[in-house]
DNA sequence: ATAACATATGAACAATTATTCATATATTCA
DNA sequence: TGAATATATGAATAATTGTTCATATGTTAT
């Protein structure tokens, strides 16, 4: 009998992948940002006092793991998070941190 | 009135350091490892299909996050889960892959 | 004390990655 | 069409990281 946990080493490494976005700060500062409400790349950039080409990388990065998704409205690109999960995660590991 | 997430950046900091534990998938092969019983390095190592060197470097950081304690018995030093955040960790990631 | 075994660790190397800079693409407005 | 604004993207660079190799540390048994 096997209680463990079966995952086939393209899961795993899947799942490597899906972790490695969440460990970067800048990456979590702009989850954080669009926690509560959607905003454009330059807002964004703004509010984390970054250049709108370092944020414009990391969105790339975060909307491949679709974590945020967007949409043009006029010149800008708002963006938002894509599910709820995204606000759970942050939420368990900071539980974990807070001990 | 603010409902956001608030961090400094410290814990942010902090919470991509916990999460770049994850994003690895030699890391997550561990902690799956682990997940049934404690196994001695050179078991994981073989498990696993790597160097023992190879394992022990990984082991460490899994040991500073308080991912895995450790405990000798004689020669061997068995690793086990520090905690059930773990567990959880891993299953809510696999949920948001597996979608 | 010495040999044998298990684990830890430092240095080196290759691979990955985050940011910057320059520039391309896309939209709006005059 | 052309200027202005917003965003995306490719190349370059610096920094970080995972593995390997050699070796040190610690334990057991003779």
């Amino acid at each position: 009998m096997n209680t463990g946990i079966e995952l086939t080493d393209e899961k795993i490494d899947a799942l490597a992948e899906f972790y490695k976005v969440f460990g970067d700060a800048t990456r979590i500062k702009i989850l954080l940002t669009l926690y509560e409400k959607e905003l454009c790349v330059c807002d964004i950039a703004t509010e984390l006092n970054m250049t709108q080409s370092a944020i414009s990388h990391q969105l790339k990065i975060l909307k491949q793991m679709r974590l945020v998704k967007n949409r043009r409205e006029g010149k800008s690109i708002f963006y938002a998070l894509a599910d709820s999960h995204v606000s759970m995660i942050i939420a368990q590991g900071r539980e974990h941190i807070e001990e």
